[in-house]
This record gives structure tokens, sequence and C-alpha cells, in this order.
DNA sequence: TAAATAAAGGACAAAAAGGTCTTACATAGA
DNA sequence: TCTATGTAAGACCTTTTTGTCCTTTATTTA
């Protein structure tokens, strides 16, 4: 469904999303570790997040990364996962066909709109707040 | 979603439907052509399916690729899908943890369990058939 | 039975994804 | 202002996916 790069992006931005609630910054160890992802790839992926500005980081000593608390109701997986995949999973053709559409469908584009609608309106619609709740409250995880 | 030689492998095993309920035999060549496919890396795929069961091949002059009448309605995307990608769209966690389940979930599991059992229906309940039909009737399109 | 045709199979090549390492840059704190 | 700490950036390596090519095998037909 999503490339690895984008499932670390995920994981790792609902780390630093659970650790900003707490008033702390996190390192990319620290990241690292807790999404048992491998280091420096990583950092690559939290670069983009820095870019598409999702995420701020901080360098030198007791820097790290975090997000605006006041921000992690508003920031969506949606702007996650197009920053890393872009947004092919809402696009695409089912088929790869380069031209699909209503005019020119191919077998399957119907049945596809709908599962894809489904899932954009899913990713639309889910924030980081909301899923760094369930982390905090050890009712989810994001090891193993 | 699916890789590319999956989308191959549905594009191919659609024009050998079709053909197939017309009564011809379609080569490699011609399925290629039809469906806008590099003709050696479909072969490859073909051969998936031939081992797979899905169709069958006849070699020599006059051979090809074809599916037999009366299984097209029993042939399901799903079966092409497991054939080339596996089952990993169904049961793969949407975050990549090796073990996400219901006692130990990742922060999206509820929700990406909904979206997976729609995709998964919809996979398992449409047939080879059905959607042969809409190409034949001229509604729908292999190409561009 | 020889020639022509078409799939099967294996070796190989190119491109993309995934992943590592080293150096540069910024900054807090002694 | 020096040092330690931590991110940024770029070069590089590995694996997987995608794609090609060439030889072998099976079968039809003249």
């Amino acid at each position: 469904m999503f490339s690895k790069a984008c499932e670390y992006g995920i994981r790792a931005s609902l780390h630093i999303a659970v650790q900003s609630e707490a008033g702390r910054r996190t390192s990319l160890k620290e990241i690292a570790f807790a999404t048992n992802s491998p280091e420096a790839f990583t950092a690559k992926v939290l670069q983009q997040l820095v870019k598409n500005k999702i995420i701020e980081s901080v360098k030198g000593p007791t820097g790290g990364f975090e997000i605006d608390r006041s921000r992690m109701e508003s920031i969506k997986l949606s702007q996650i996962v197009s920053a890393i995949d872009g947004d092919d999973i809402y696009k695409g053709c089912g088929l790869g066909l380069s031209s699909c559409n209503e005019v020119c469908p191919c077998p399957v584009h119907e049945r596809f709109k709908i599962i894809r609608g489904q899932l954009r309106d899913m990713l639309e619609t889910t924030s980081l707040r909301e899923l760094a709740q369930g982390l905090k409250e050890g009712m989810t995880f994001l090891k193993r």
C-alpha cells in the first residue's frame, strides 16, 4: 500500500507527536528505536517531512524533532502520505493506464474509484492528534 | 496499489478472456499490443498465471493463450492478484509492523481493516467474465 | 520429416527502492 | 571560544522490481 519510506514517516511522526504532546523534543536515535526503524534511512524521511513543514527540527545539543502542539489536530495522515509517496494512491489507475477516467475508463475504474475514495477520506480525516492519543493511552503500538 | 507485473497480468487476462469468449486463442504478441505492455515481461507474467492454472497455454503454430469459457465466471480478480503479488495486500499491516493484530494493533489498524476488507471483498467478488463483458461492449478499455 | 511458429526457461541489464556512511553545519553549554 | 551533540546533505552501496534477449521445447502443417 505505502512505501517503506512512508511507513517509517508515519511511525516517526506519531512518536514525535506523542513526545511533543508531553512537551518533549525527541532525537533521531530515540525515534528509530521507538519505531524499530533503520536510523539513517529514517533521517532521510524526516528531512522530507521537515521540508514539507509537517514536523520541525532543531540542531545541536538538546536538539531533535518536534511538532507544534497547536497543529496536531490539523495534521492529517494524507499530508504525510503525499509528502513522501506523492498522490498516485489517490489519482493513479488501478490497472496502470496513463489516462483512465470517466470518459475512457479501464475495466475496474468504477470499482476502484469507490475503494480509493474511502481510503482518501480516511487519510484526510485522520489526524496525528487522535492517533497519538491511542498511543499515549497504551491502546496501540509502534513496534513489532 | 498493485505491482506492474500484476497490472500487466490483469490486463492480459482480460484480453484473453474477451478473445476466448469469442472462441479465439490469442498470442503473446497480440496480448502485448492490445494491452500496451512490454512483450517479454508480459510473457513472464503469463507463465505465472499458467502455473497457477488461471489461464492455459498451447505451444506451436495456432498456439497461444486461452481461458476455458466455463471458468470465466469463477475466476476472480483476487486469484490473479494473489498469484502475482501474493496476499500482502490483504494481510499486511498498514504501517509495516510484523505482528499487528487485534491484541497488539498499530495506530491505524482499525481504520485500515475497514478499507482492506472492502478492497478484498471487491477483488473476491469481481469476475473476469463481468469485466470482459464491459470490454466487449466497448464501455471500458485496456489501453492508454 | 523438415520447416515454421509459438510458448517456456534461463541469463542478463537497467532502473527504482531501500539502506548506509561520511562530512558539513548549527548550537547549547562549559 | 571550544567542545560535544545533533540534524542536513550528498555520495555510495544493496536488493528488488522491471524489462530484454537468446536458446530450448512443443506442435502444426506442408
